[in-house]
DNA sequence: AAGCGATATCTATGCGCATAGTTATACGAG
DNA sequence: CTCGTATAACTATGCGCATAGATATCGCTT
């Protein structure tokens, strides 16, 4: 590798030039940038090579293209799902399972949490301490559970670990779609929850961290249990 | 982006089965794949799909497309920085600075090297200890420093991990390459590094911890007071 | 007013041809 | 044996043409 340079081809450096106008440009999801036929011509290039730096930022979910008339790329603005899934790209090639997903998730949100407590503004404890996680239905448990912790990402401070943290979740969550606790165990769940947001709005970060870490902990082994076959699985990309 | 659906285009999915077909073949770095010529017979499809299909994976770093003779894709198996480069790409979407960056890293090390306090072997264990950071040369000091800090991610016991700290550091290094921490101030720098080895090596997590978060502070500090300029910039793909 | 069908406008993809650049290999000269 | 040159084999890119699919818009009918 240390000897290999990274090929700038033609494709590349219109895509790096597409992203920079869009963020440059102030450009918001929903945005339309030029057709395909005015980008040919603003670029100088072949359709081919134009087509490639539209795939790739279409395969990282910067853009949709839209066919049709009033047709061609619109800003769709990256999610952490999309940066997930181009994470599982890298992990697939690094033969990384659904294990070390899930110990990744143990060793960050713990220290998300803690970040959170130290970090977070009036606002975001008023939202956290109001955003309570329902038993009321297998949808509504499924919603709140995941906003609790999307919630909490978003208080670190830090906009790349928020990234990361969501990312890692989004990955499982992608390959397990609608993972649900057994009834019987979500009031436990709830309380668990209950307790870490009470301590991060207190700004008791050690607290903060260990109940999580004890709730991750509670959450890996469930999975373990419930899903013995997929913790071995090799992250795939798709 | 609720409602979008990402559409599985032809060379997305071509993409992925070459992945797969890298990853499950046994195929390592070197591997050579089968031609252009032969893909388009093998997959049936034109020449524009394959070569977006192929622009994607090389842009990922996962080939690396030879001309000339026996030229072909080849397999070059990506890099933690590969994944800080397509990092760039969403953290430049995200207007996401260098600051925050730096930030995340400050976060990160720490973490990492009370992994690596817990869960490093005997062979790491000395490893580690024998890894010296040197200040004989510009270039032994970088050398010997970046080695230090990757060597503890790689005792982390988590991949993601691993992959995620070297990333970040590798995002850094890539926008300012050879940062050289003064002369007078690399016998601190050893200093620190020693005693978060000697922390480490001992299983004292703690002291690991606190050590890389004084240590990656003072980094801080100094990268703040050098390139003011740069810590405010937003990170790009590039 | 609402729904349906037709039309126009765009992208998605394939095909064939072309020039240009890169690189491995073979051959000849010193 | 070594070095330089020529050749062959590949990719990189552009161009033009074609069919097919998706989608917005307009007009007509109920």
């Amino acid at each position: 590798m240390a000897g290999v340079k990274r090929g700038s081809k033609i494709a590349e450096a219109i895509a790096q030039d597409i992203l920079s106008q869009i963020c440059d440009g102030g450009l918001t999801v929903g945005s339309q940038l030029p057709s395909e036929t005015q980008m040919l011509a603003d670029y100088g290039v072949g359709r081919g090579s134009l087509r490639e730096a539209l795939r790739i930022l279409e395969v990282h979910g910067i853009i949709r293209i839209k066919s049709g008339p009033g047709g061609g790329p619109v800003v769709t603005g990256a999610t952490t799902r999309d940066f997930g899934r181009m994470a599982t790209l890298f992990f697939q090639a690094s033969g990384i399972t659904f294990r070390e997903v899930i110990d990744a998730r143990l060793v960050m949100e713990p220290v998300i949490a803690r970040l959170a407590a130290q970090n977070c503004d009036r606002e975001q404890r008023e939202g956290l301490l109001a955003a309570r996680t329902s038993t009321e239905s297998d949808d509504a448990y499924l919603k709140t559970s995941a906003n609790f912790h999307r919630r909490i990402a978003s208080m670190s401070g830090n906009r790349i670990l928020n990234l990361i943290s969501h990312a890692i979740e989004d990955i499982f969550h992608e390959r397990v779609v609608g993972m649900l606790f057994p009834p019987e165990k979500r009031d436990d769940v709830v309380d668990a929850h209950d307790a870490i947001a009470e301590a991060i709005t207190s700004g008791n970060a050690d607290e903060a961290e260990r109940l999580m870490r004890d709730h991750m902990a509670e959450y890996a082994r469930y999975v373990e249990a419930r899903y013995p076959a997929l913790v071995d699985e090799v992250v795939a990309w798709h």
